[in-house]
DNA sequence: ATATTTGGTTTATAAAATAAACTGGTTTAT
DNA sequence: ATAAACCAGTTTATTTTATAAACCAAATAT
């Protein structure tokens, strides 16, 4: 149970979405990957993930890097230590919710 | 990972909400409760609670019952048995974004 | 009796997710 | 060389969701 006698845990919006916590836990595993394998992966739109993208990086949980591998635009994302901290609470506060020691 | 071979399992959106999260939670420890006791646990306004609660109960997850306690009205809320799979299911599901086997 | 509190519901507003449309450029086919 | 198709994204619009504000009827307190 928190500490602060409540039942539960405040949940991080930011991480409380489904293609952020997936973007999120692609980076704790990789470190970094680009826009293309993030796509991939979480099967997201474009559109989507870039906007998703951008929220991760206002929040500093994500760097975004653009350059170019060959003649293709690349956008490569690196996870930041504010965004493993971030992951890390998120998933305490879910035990919260889910854990069965709290029940 | 999940059998499918993609990375992520799909989150039950029903579920992912914090404060739906929350009533399933309690309800699963308690088996049922009622309008007063879930607000005062979750620390939720009554209007979004009303809205939540409605929600799940569109969902099969709970069954509300109203009635009265003395003169007071009251509505009381137990989880079903689809609510308690869905439960366990969405569980499963989060851990496919955060369970560390993952990476 | 009238003011306040209780236990909610309904309606309105703000925020979020998602999809559709678009941009700038590259590769491929003609 | 031009056109058609494609790639890697961004921007804008639409839909959905969450939250808050306003309200209501009945009960209790003053």
């Amino acid at each position: 149970m928190p500490e602060n006698g409540k039942l539960f845990k405040p949940l991080d919006p930011l991480l409380h979405s489904e293609l952020r916590l997936a973007v999120m836990s692609i980076l704790l595993d990789a470190g970094s990957a680009d826009f293309v394998y993030l796509k991939a992966e979480t099967g997201a739109t474009s559109g989507n993930l870039s906007v998703q993208l951008d929220k991760l990086q206002q929040a500093g949980y994500i760097e975004v890097t653009k350059g170019f591998k060959g003649k293709m635009p690349q956008t490569v994302c690196s996870i930041t230590d504010k965004g493993r901290d971030a992951f890390a609470s998120y998933v305490e506060a879910l035990r919260s919710y889910i854990s069965s020691d709290n029940r």
